[in-house]
DNA sequence: CACTTTCTACCTTCCAGTAGGAAGGAAATC
DNA sequence: GATTTCCTTCCTACTGGAAGGTAGAAAGTG
Protein backbone atom coordinates (compact mmCIF):
# COMPACT_ATOMS: atom_id res chain seq x y z
CA UNK A 1 0.00 0.00 0.00
CA UNK A 2 1.46 3.70 -0.95
CA UNK A 3 0.74 5.43 2.24
CA UNK A 4 3.69 7.98 0.98
CA UNK A 5 2.56 10.93 1.26
CA UNK A 6 3.96 13.80 -0.48
CA UNK A 7 4.50 17.42 0.59
CA UNK A 8 2.24 19.47 -1.63
CA UNK A 9 -0.76 16.61 -0.34
CA UNK A 10 0.79 17.51 3.45
CA UNK A 11 0.23 20.70 2.84
CA UNK A 12 -2.70 21.21 0.89
CA UNK A 13 -4.54 18.41 4.04
CA UNK A 14 -3.43 21.00 6.12
CA UNK A 15 -4.43 24.26 3.52
CA UNK A 16 -8.06 22.65 3.70
CA UNK A 17 -8.02 21.75 7.89
CA UNK A 18 -7.34 25.53 8.20
CA UNK A 19 -9.57 27.18 5.54
CA UNK A 20 -12.13 25.07 7.07
CA UNK A 21 -11.41 25.97 10.57
CA UNK A 22 -11.43 29.76 9.71
CA UNK A 23 -11.65 31.06 5.69
CA UNK A 24 -9.41 31.79 3.39
CA UNK A 25 -8.04 34.64 5.75
CA UNK A 26 -7.39 33.48 8.82
CA UNK A 27 -4.53 31.20 8.43
CA UNK A 28 -1.17 32.28 7.18
CA UNK A 29 1.71 30.13 5.39
CA UNK A 30 3.60 29.94 8.80
CA UNK A 31 0.49 28.23 10.02
CA UNK A 32 1.16 25.29 7.48
CA UNK A 33 4.56 25.57 7.89
CA UNK A 34 4.61 24.55 11.41
CA UNK A 35 2.13 21.61 11.40
CA UNK A 36 3.67 20.26 8.42
CA UNK A 37 7.28 20.48 9.88
CA UNK A 38 8.80 22.14 6.43
CA UNK A 39 9.47 26.12 6.24
CA UNK A 40 7.93 28.82 4.79
CA UNK A 41 9.72 29.12 1.60
CA UNK A 42 9.57 25.63 0.95
CA UNK A 43 5.59 26.13 0.67
CA UNK A 44 6.39 28.69 -2.23
CA UNK A 45 8.44 26.19 -3.96
CA UNK A 46 5.16 23.72 -4.07
CA UNK A 47 2.53 26.77 -4.67
CA UNK A 48 4.30 29.94 -5.47
CA UNK A 49 1.10 32.04 -3.83
CA UNK A 50 -1.33 31.68 -1.28
CA UNK A 51 -4.10 31.68 -4.08
CA UNK A 52 -2.12 29.09 -6.10
CA UNK A 53 -2.32 26.95 -2.77
CA UNK A 54 -6.24 27.87 -2.27
CA UNK A 55 -7.25 27.69 -5.99
CA UNK A 56 -5.61 24.31 -5.99
CA UNK A 57 -6.83 23.14 -3.10
CA UNK A 58 -10.38 24.18 -3.84
CA UNK A 59 -10.31 22.26 -7.19
CA UNK A 60 -9.08 19.38 -6.13
CA UNK A 61 -12.39 19.35 -3.39
CA UNK A 62 -14.21 19.64 -6.34
CA UNK A 63 -12.44 16.15 -8.41
CA UNK A 64 -12.93 14.03 -4.98
CA UNK A 65 -16.09 14.99 -4.88
CA UNK A 66 -16.93 14.22 -8.15
CA UNK A 67 -14.88 10.76 -7.27
CA UNK A 68 -17.13 10.12 -4.43
CA UNK A 69 -20.96 11.42 -5.56
CA UNK A 70 -20.04 8.99 -8.32
CA UNK A 71 -18.86 5.95 -6.44
CA UNK A 72 -22.24 6.56 -4.38
CA UNK A 73 -24.32 6.59 -7.15
CA UNK A 74 -22.82 3.26 -7.72
CA UNK A 75 -23.38 2.07 -4.72
CA UNK A 76 -26.87 3.01 -3.88
CA UNK A 77 -29.24 2.80 -6.03
CA UNK A 78 -32.43 4.85 -4.77
CA UNK A 79 -32.33 7.95 -5.17
CA UNK A 80 -34.16 8.77 -1.58
CA UNK A 81 -31.38 6.71 0.67
CA UNK A 82 -28.34 8.67 -2.00
CA UNK A 83 -29.78 12.06 -0.37
CA UNK A 84 -29.46 10.26 2.84
CA UNK A 85 -26.48 9.17 2.16
CA UNK A 86 -24.97 12.12 1.59
CA UNK A 87 -26.53 13.47 4.61
CA UNK A 88 -24.77 11.01 6.93
CA UNK A 89 -21.55 11.79 5.17
CA UNK A 90 -22.21 15.66 6.28
CA UNK A 91 -23.30 14.21 10.01
CA UNK A 92 -20.20 12.12 10.63
CA UNK A 93 -18.04 14.60 8.71
CA UNK A 94 -19.29 17.12 11.94
CA UNK A 95 -19.42 15.08 14.52
CA UNK A 96 -15.70 13.23 13.66
CA UNK A 97 -14.51 17.43 13.90
CA UNK A 98 -11.79 16.36 11.19
CA UNK A 99 -13.63 17.49 8.32
CA UNK A 100 -15.99 19.63 9.68
CA UNK A 101 -17.28 21.54 7.36
CA UNK A 102 -17.96 22.14 3.23
CA UNK A 103 -14.52 24.08 2.27
CA UNK A 104 -16.81 25.82 -0.54
CA UNK A 105 -19.47 26.04 2.31
CA UNK A 106 -17.11 28.21 4.20
CA UNK A 107 -15.17 30.00 1.49
CA UNK A 108 -18.28 31.19 0.02
CA UNK A 109 -19.69 33.20 2.77
CA UNK A 110 -16.11 35.47 2.01
CA UNK A 111 -16.71 35.58 -1.68
CA UNK A 112 -17.21 39.31 -2.19
CA UNK A 113 -13.24 39.48 -0.55
CA UNK A 114 -11.89 36.40 -2.23
CA UNK A 115 -8.99 37.12 -4.88
CA UNK A 116 -11.19 36.33 -8.20
CA UNK A 117 -9.26 33.15 -9.10
CA UNK A 118 -10.15 31.30 -5.90
CA UNK A 119 -13.99 32.92 -5.94
CA UNK A 120 -14.27 31.16 -10.05
CA UNK A 121 -13.72 27.61 -8.59
CA UNK A 122 -15.87 28.17 -5.11
CA UNK A 123 -18.82 29.34 -7.91
CA UNK A 124 -17.64 26.12 -10.13
CA UNK A 125 -18.25 23.75 -6.96
CA UNK A 126 -21.88 25.34 -5.75
CA UNK A 127 -23.36 24.82 -9.83
CA UNK A 128 -21.37 20.83 -9.19
CA UNK A 129 -23.10 20.27 -6.52
CA UNK A 130 -26.34 21.30 -7.23
CA UNK A 131 -26.52 19.80 -10.63
CA UNK A 132 -25.39 16.67 -9.62
CA UNK A 133 -28.74 16.96 -6.84
CA UNK A 134 -31.11 17.73 -9.21
CA UNK A 135 -30.31 15.18 -11.33
CA UNK A 136 -30.62 12.86 -8.15
CA UNK A 137 -33.85 14.51 -7.73
CA UNK A 138 -35.19 14.50 -11.23
CA UNK A 139 -34.66 10.78 -11.12
CA UNK A 140 -36.31 10.26 -8.01
CA UNK A 141 -39.45 12.41 -9.25
CA UNK A 142 -39.61 9.77 -11.99
CA UNK A 143 -38.77 6.66 -10.65
CA UNK A 144 -41.61 7.69 -7.96
CA UNK A 145 -38.96 7.51 -5.07
CA UNK A 146 -38.74 11.03 -4.00
CA UNK A 147 -41.80 13.25 -3.20
CA UNK A 148 -40.93 16.70 -4.31
CA UNK A 149 -43.17 19.28 -4.55
CA UNK A 150 -41.12 21.55 -6.65
CA UNK A 151 -39.35 21.60 -9.93
CA UNK A 152 -36.57 18.84 -9.01
CA UNK A 153 -34.02 22.17 -9.52
CA UNK A 154 -35.47 24.32 -6.90
CA UNK A 155 -35.58 20.90 -4.91
CA UNK A 156 -32.60 20.71 -5.34
CA UNK A 157 -31.19 24.01 -4.23
CA UNK A 158 -33.61 23.83 -1.21
CA UNK A 159 -31.50 20.77 -0.11
CA UNK A 160 -28.12 22.21 -0.43
CA UNK A 161 -29.00 25.45 1.15
CA UNK A 162 -30.79 23.31 3.87
CA UNK A 163 -27.28 21.33 4.71
CA UNK A 164 -25.43 24.16 4.60
CA UNK A 165 -27.33 26.26 7.15
CA UNK A 166 -27.60 22.92 9.14
CA UNK A 167 -23.51 22.88 9.10
CA UNK A 168 -23.68 26.60 10.20
CA UNK A 169 -26.15 25.90 12.95
CA UNK A 170 -24.33 22.66 14.41
CA UNK A 171 -21.54 24.78 14.51
CA UNK A 172 -22.86 27.72 16.09
CA UNK A 173 -24.16 25.61 18.97
CA UNK A 174 -21.26 23.32 19.12
CA UNK A 175 -23.79 20.32 19.16
CA UNK A 176 -22.81 18.41 16.41
CA UNK A 177 -26.04 16.17 16.52
CA UNK A 178 -28.48 19.67 15.30
CA UNK A 179 -27.50 19.17 11.83
CA UNK A 180 -29.08 15.45 11.83
CA UNK A 181 -32.08 17.17 13.64
CA UNK A 182 -32.32 19.99 11.44
CA UNK A 183 -31.79 17.43 8.34
CA UNK A 184 -34.61 15.11 9.71
CA UNK A 185 -37.87 16.69 8.31
CA UNK A 186 -36.24 17.75 5.27
CA UNK A 187 -35.71 13.28 4.67
CA UNK A 188 -38.65 12.46 6.30
CA UNK A 189 -40.76 15.02 3.10
CA UNK A 190 -38.73 13.62 0.51
CA UNK A 191 -39.27 9.87 1.86
CA UNK A 192 -42.60 8.81 -0.86
CA UNK A 193 -44.07 7.28 2.14
CA UNK A 194 -45.28 10.99 3.31
CA UNK A 195 -46.96 11.80 0.12
CA UNK A 196 -50.01 13.85 -0.02
CA UNK B 1 -34.99 65.03 12.82
CA UNK B 2 -31.24 63.51 14.07
CA UNK B 3 -29.32 62.53 11.26
CA UNK B 4 -26.38 63.09 13.29
CA UNK B 5 -24.64 60.33 13.11
CA UNK B 6 -21.89 59.79 15.87
CA UNK B 7 -18.81 58.99 14.64
CA UNK B 8 -18.45 55.48 16.79
CA UNK B 9 -21.97 54.72 14.89
CA UNK B 10 -20.58 55.34 11.46
CA UNK B 11 -17.68 53.57 12.76
CA UNK B 12 -20.30 50.35 13.80
CA UNK B 13 -21.71 50.61 10.35
CA UNK B 14 -18.39 51.16 8.49
CA UNK B 15 -17.42 47.95 10.43
CA UNK B 16 -20.91 45.85 10.01
CA UNK B 17 -20.20 46.16 6.21
CA UNK B 18 -16.46 45.00 5.71
CA UNK B 19 -17.83 42.25 8.46
CA UNK B 20 -20.24 40.89 5.90
CA UNK B 21 -18.64 41.36 2.86
CA UNK B 22 -15.85 39.15 4.39
CA UNK B 23 -15.92 37.99 7.68
CA UNK B 24 -13.65 38.93 10.79
CA UNK B 25 -10.40 38.52 9.36
CA UNK B 26 -10.96 40.25 6.21
CA UNK B 27 -10.71 43.73 7.10
CA UNK B 28 -8.40 45.73 9.11
CA UNK B 29 -8.74 49.35 11.02
CA UNK B 30 -6.88 51.01 8.12
CA UNK B 31 -10.26 50.26 5.75
CA UNK B 32 -12.02 51.61 8.03
CA UNK B 33 -10.14 55.09 8.39
CA UNK B 34 -10.38 55.15 5.07
CA UNK B 35 -14.07 55.15 4.77
CA UNK B 36 -15.00 57.03 7.82
CA UNK B 37 -12.56 59.76 7.11
CA UNK B 38 -10.95 59.72 9.86
CA UNK B 39 -7.29 58.02 11.32
CA UNK B 40 -6.52 54.62 12.75
CA UNK B 41 -5.57 56.02 15.94
CA UNK B 42 -9.21 57.84 16.56
CA UNK B 43 -10.72 54.76 15.84
CA UNK B 44 -8.72 52.81 18.80
CA UNK B 45 -9.98 55.88 20.93
CA UNK B 46 -13.78 54.99 20.34
CA UNK B 47 -12.78 50.93 20.01
CA UNK B 48 -9.65 50.44 22.10
CA UNK B 49 -9.11 46.63 20.35
CA UNK B 50 -10.68 44.87 17.08
CA UNK B 51 -12.22 42.75 19.69
CA UNK B 52 -13.91 45.20 21.82
CA UNK B 53 -15.34 46.85 18.04
CA UNK B 54 -16.72 43.53 16.88
CA UNK B 55 -17.91 42.12 19.96
CA UNK B 56 -19.98 45.76 20.41
CA UNK B 57 -20.83 45.48 16.52
CA UNK B 58 -22.57 42.01 17.37
CA UNK B 59 -24.05 42.92 20.90
CA UNK B 60 -25.99 45.87 18.98
CA UNK B 61 -26.51 43.76 16.06
CA UNK B 62 -28.80 41.54 17.97
CA UNK B 63 -30.16 44.31 20.22
CA UNK B 64 -31.75 45.79 16.61
CA UNK B 65 -33.27 42.83 15.43
CA UNK B 66 -34.73 42.72 18.99
CA UNK B 67 -36.57 45.52 18.54
CA UNK B 68 -37.13 44.81 14.58
CA UNK B 69 -38.47 41.66 15.36
CA UNK B 70 -40.76 43.12 18.36
CA UNK B 71 -42.23 45.84 15.77
CA UNK B 72 -42.68 43.38 13.71
CA UNK B 73 -44.82 41.05 15.92
CA UNK B 74 -46.86 43.86 16.54
CA UNK B 75 -47.63 45.10 13.11
CA UNK B 76 -48.51 41.64 11.88
CA UNK B 77 -50.58 39.15 13.25
CA UNK B 78 -50.48 36.00 11.50
CA UNK B 79 -47.36 34.27 11.83
CA UNK B 80 -47.05 32.67 8.51
CA UNK B 81 -47.30 36.52 7.36
CA UNK B 82 -44.56 37.56 9.86
CA UNK B 83 -42.36 34.24 8.72
CA UNK B 84 -43.22 35.81 5.15
CA UNK B 85 -41.76 39.37 6.38
CA UNK B 86 -39.20 37.68 7.92
CA UNK B 87 -37.68 36.06 4.52
CA UNK B 88 -38.95 38.69 2.49
CA UNK B 89 -36.41 41.25 4.65
CA UNK B 90 -33.44 38.95 3.50
CA UNK B 91 -34.84 39.11 0.07
CA UNK B 92 -34.53 42.45 0.17
CA UNK B 93 -31.20 43.23 1.78
CA UNK B 94 -29.55 40.64 -0.23
CA UNK B 95 -31.34 42.46 -3.83
CA UNK B 96 -30.20 45.67 -2.43
CA UNK B 97 -26.79 44.87 -1.68
CA UNK B 98 -26.31 46.99 1.25
CA UNK B 99 -26.85 44.74 3.74
CA UNK B 100 -26.57 41.34 1.98
CA UNK B 101 -25.82 38.80 4.45
CA UNK B 102 -27.21 38.27 8.04
CA UNK B 103 -23.52 39.42 10.09
CA UNK B 104 -23.77 36.35 12.52
CA UNK B 105 -24.54 33.88 9.87
CA UNK B 106 -21.01 34.73 8.28
CA UNK B 107 -19.59 35.40 11.53
CA UNK B 108 -20.72 31.23 12.47
CA UNK B 109 -18.53 30.47 9.60
CA UNK B 110 -15.60 31.65 11.54
CA UNK B 111 -16.25 30.74 14.43
CA UNK B 112 -13.47 28.19 15.25
CA UNK B 113 -10.90 31.13 14.69
CA UNK B 114 -13.27 33.72 16.62
CA UNK B 115 -11.64 35.30 19.47
CA UNK B 116 -14.01 34.22 22.35
CA UNK B 117 -15.49 37.05 23.31
CA UNK B 118 -16.92 37.77 19.87
CA UNK B 119 -17.84 33.70 19.52
CA UNK B 120 -20.34 34.10 22.48
CA UNK B 121 -21.65 36.89 21.17
CA UNK B 122 -22.41 35.25 17.61
CA UNK B 123 -23.59 32.10 19.74
CA UNK B 124 -26.43 34.59 21.54
CA UNK B 125 -27.76 35.62 18.74
CA UNK B 126 -28.38 32.31 17.46
CA UNK B 127 -30.02 31.62 20.46
CA UNK B 128 -32.22 34.50 20.88
CA UNK B 129 -33.17 34.09 16.84
CA UNK B 130 -33.65 30.48 17.34
CA UNK B 131 -35.70 30.76 20.50
CA UNK B 132 -38.04 33.78 18.53
CA UNK B 133 -38.59 31.40 15.60
CA UNK B 134 -39.52 29.01 17.88
CA UNK B 135 -42.28 30.92 19.60
CA UNK B 136 -43.49 31.87 16.33
CA UNK B 137 -43.82 28.75 15.41
CA UNK B 138 -45.58 27.40 18.47
CA UNK B 139 -48.31 30.23 18.20
CA UNK B 140 -48.82 29.29 14.43
CA UNK B 141 -49.49 25.91 15.59
CA UNK B 142 -51.75 26.61 17.96
CA UNK B 143 -53.80 29.15 15.85
CA UNK B 144 -53.52 26.91 12.93
CA UNK B 145 -51.80 29.11 11.14
CA UNK B 146 -49.02 27.45 10.22
CA UNK B 147 -48.57 24.10 8.76
CA UNK B 148 -46.26 21.71 10.91
CA UNK B 149 -45.09 18.91 10.13
CA UNK B 150 -42.09 18.33 13.04
CA UNK B 151 -41.71 20.22 16.61
CA UNK B 152 -41.93 24.04 16.62
CA UNK B 153 -38.07 23.73 17.75
CA UNK B 154 -37.11 21.45 14.96
CA UNK B 155 -39.26 23.34 12.48
CA UNK B 156 -37.81 26.97 13.92
CA UNK B 157 -34.16 25.57 13.29
CA UNK B 158 -34.93 24.04 10.10
CA UNK B 159 -36.55 27.95 8.79
CA UNK B 160 -33.69 29.48 10.09
CA UNK B 161 -31.06 26.69 8.51
CA UNK B 162 -32.86 27.35 5.38
CA UNK B 163 -32.82 31.03 5.33
CA UNK B 164 -28.96 30.86 5.98
CA UNK B 165 -28.57 28.34 3.29
CA UNK B 166 -30.04 30.59 0.82
CA UNK B 167 -28.20 33.42 1.76
CA UNK B 168 -25.30 31.53 0.99
CA UNK B 169 -26.70 30.36 -1.86
CA UNK B 170 -27.63 34.06 -3.29
CA UNK B 171 -23.70 35.01 -2.55
CA UNK B 172 -22.29 32.04 -4.41
CA UNK B 173 -24.53 32.22 -7.72
CA UNK B 174 -24.47 35.91 -7.87
CA UNK B 175 -28.23 36.21 -7.89
CA UNK B 176 -29.90 37.24 -5.91
CA UNK B 177 -33.19 36.49 -6.45
CA UNK B 178 -32.56 32.56 -5.66
CA UNK B 179 -32.90 33.43 -2.10
CA UNK B 180 -36.47 33.96 -2.61
CA UNK B 181 -37.01 31.11 -5.08
CA UNK B 182 -35.33 28.58 -2.35
CA UNK B 183 -37.49 30.04 0.31
CA UNK B 184 -40.63 29.95 -1.41
CA UNK B 185 -41.26 25.82 -1.20
CA UNK B 186 -40.41 26.20 2.70
CA UNK B 187 -43.06 29.44 2.71
CA UNK B 188 -46.01 26.91 1.25
CA UNK B 189 -45.04 23.92 2.96
CA UNK B 190 -45.49 26.10 5.76
CA UNK B 191 -49.02 27.42 4.77
CA UNK B 192 -52.24 26.14 6.17
CA UNK B 193 -53.62 25.71 2.76
CA UNK B 194 -50.85 22.96 1.94
CA UNK B 195 -52.67 21.06 4.90
CA UNK B 196 -52.53 17.08 4.47
C1' DC C 1 -10.33 75.11 32.91
C1' DA C 2 -11.23 70.10 32.21
C1' DC C 3 -12.60 66.79 28.99
C1' DT C 4 -13.18 64.63 24.64
C1' DT C 5 -11.69 63.85 20.26
C1' DT C 6 -8.40 63.61 16.74
C1' DC C 7 -3.96 63.93 15.20
C1' DT C 8 1.26 62.61 14.02
C1' DA C 9 4.62 59.48 14.84
C1' DC C 10 6.05 55.33 16.20
C1' DC C 11 6.34 50.29 17.92
C1' DT C 12 6.25 45.27 17.42
C1' DT C 13 4.70 41.54 15.10
C1' DC C 14 3.16 39.16 11.37
C1' DC C 15 2.36 38.69 6.55
C1' DA C 16 3.27 37.00 1.53
C1' DG C 17 6.86 36.65 -1.23
C1' DT C 18 12.10 36.60 -3.01
C1' DA C 19 17.16 35.58 -3.54
C1' DG C 20 20.38 32.48 -3.45
C1' DG C 21 22.71 28.68 -1.58
C1' DA C 22 23.10 23.61 0.38
C1' DA C 23 21.71 18.83 0.10
C1' DG C 24 20.35 14.98 -2.39
C1' DG C 25 19.40 11.91 -6.17
C1' DA C 26 19.60 10.39 -11.07
C1' DA C 27 21.49 10.10 -15.08
C1' DA C 28 24.99 10.89 -18.48
C1' DT C 29 29.81 11.33 -19.49
C1' DC C 30 34.58 10.18 -19.01
C1' DG D 1 33.86 3.22 -11.03
C1' DA D 2 34.35 8.05 -10.51
C1' DT D 3 33.12 12.58 -11.94
C1' DT D 4 30.33 15.94 -13.86
C1' DT D 5 25.91 17.82 -14.80
C1' DC D 6 21.22 18.66 -13.89
C1' DC D 7 17.08 18.91 -11.34
C1' DT D 8 14.29 18.85 -7.31
C1' DT D 9 13.66 19.96 -2.77
C1' DC D 10 14.47 22.44 1.21
C1' DC D 11 17.02 25.69 3.63
C1' DT D 12 18.72 30.50 5.79
C1' DA D 13 18.23 35.18 5.35
C1' DC D 14 15.93 38.89 3.88
C1' DT D 15 12.41 42.57 1.89
C1' DG D 16 8.56 45.74 1.88
C1' DG D 17 4.36 46.33 3.52
C1' DA D 18 0.38 45.83 6.46
C1' DA D 19 -1.39 44.37 10.73
C1' DG D 20 -3.05 45.81 15.68
C1' DG D 21 -1.83 48.88 19.01
C1' DT D 22 0.56 52.87 21.89
C1' DA D 23 2.38 57.60 23.41
C1' DG D 24 1.73 61.97 23.63
C1' DA D 25 0.72 66.32 21.63
C1' DA D 26 -2.76 69.43 19.20
C1' DA D 27 -7.36 70.87 18.40
C1' DG D 28 -11.91 71.43 19.56
C1' DT D 29 -15.92 71.87 23.19
C1' DG D 30 -18.49 72.51 27.49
Amino acid sequence: MSNLKTTPDDILACARALVTSGGYNSFSYADIAEVVGIRKASIHHHFPSKVDLVRTLVARYREDAAVGLAALEQNVQNPLEVLRAYADHWAMCIEDASRPFCVCALLASELPTLPPEVALEVKAFFRFISSWLTSIMERGSKEGSLNLESDPRIEAEAFMASVHGAMLSARAYGTPDVFATILAPTMARLSPANAH
